[in-house]
DNA sequence: AAGCATCGCAACCGCGGCAGG
DNA sequence: CCCTGCCGCGGTTGCGATGCT
């Protein structure tokens, strides 16, 4: 439909940008602002499209940039929300203050998803060892309902390890997608026997429309403490489902808890 | 020391959504 | 309603840096 050309690529210049390049841009954007980005470029005096001035703000020469290694608690927040989000990683940025999408999405496919699926299979054998013994045990005293905090938690939730899928991209998605989560999750009839409350959270939240998630935020809900858009109110709603969720029984391992953002 | 393999990051590409005409 | 233009997002690629043989 109607999309821009990619770029147009007369004469402009693509590849890493320069020293020079990036002063003019920064100094354009300082005194002018970047209403335009298409029209950025030419108002600059750069030979570059509109999309990779945008991009090169965003991602390297906005103030607020964070750099540096990711620490322990943003990579485990990470987790945590793609685990919930999943590969919306401009909406996970949004929630680390300091670090780009591009950033984020980098870190992922490097580190994080690497360690998510060794641990994963680790955690996948060990249990395949004392599965039986474990689950009596479960039974035993009911603490059922943690199942998804360790999932989500542990290193080795099953939904992220696998390896070709990449988590259901959108929560929306999610209404098809929540019935093979579950399969995948649960294999065996006599764990899915065990994981009701799992299932209810996961079909309450997983199938519902996107437009009754955005009922249901009608006030957008703040779960960190700070102002928010009116687009992330769903997500804040969420992350504090979740969290608050996750605040019963025994979750005293600390692993859950986000870093204050 | 040289060649090869792997990793990590910056940048590009193409698509979808949205707004305005 | 349709068309067009722009923005933002997520997936992918390219290439320098680093490690290994």
């Amino acid at each position: 439909m109607g999309r821009a050309p990619c770029c147009e690529k007369m004469g402009l210049k693509r590849g890493p940008w320069t020293p020079e390049e990036d002063k003019i841009l920064v100094a354009h954007i300082h005194s002018h602002g970047h209403g335009n980005w298409r029209a950025l470029p030419k108002q600059a005096g750069l030979l570059r499209c509109g999309k990779s001035c945008r991009l090169r703000w965003i991602n390297y020469l906005r103030p607020d940039i964070k750099r540096g290694n990711f620490t322990d608690e943003e990579e485990q927040s990470i987790i945590q929300l793609h685990q919930l989000l999943g590969n919306r990683w401009s909406a996970i940025a949004a929630r680390l203050p300091g670090r780009t999408d591009n950033e984020i999405k980098n870190v992922w496919h490097t580190h994080l998803k690497k360690r998510l699926d060794l641990s994963a299979q680790e955690q996948h054998e060990e249990a395949k060892k004392r599965k039986k013994p474990a689950a009596a045990a479960r039974k035993r005293d009911g603490k059922v309902k943690m199942r998804k905090l360790d999932a989500l938690t542990a290193k080795a939730a099953p939904v992220l390890s696998s390896p070709e899928r990449s988590v259901s991209s959108t929560v929306t998605e999610s209404t098809s997608a929540s019935a093979s989560v579950k399969e995948e999750c649960f294999t065996s009839s006599e764990e899915s026997e065990e994981f009701q409350i799992d299932e209810s959270f996961w079909s309450e939240t997983l199938s519902m429309p996107l437009d009754d998630i955005n009922d249901v935020c009608m006030e957008p809900h703040d779960a960190f403490g700070k102002p928010t858009g009116a687009a992330d109110g769903d997500m804040d709603y969420w992350l504090k489902v979740f969290m608050e969720g996750g605040d019963d029984d025994n979750n005293n391992n600390g692993a859950l808890d986000l870093p204050q953002i």
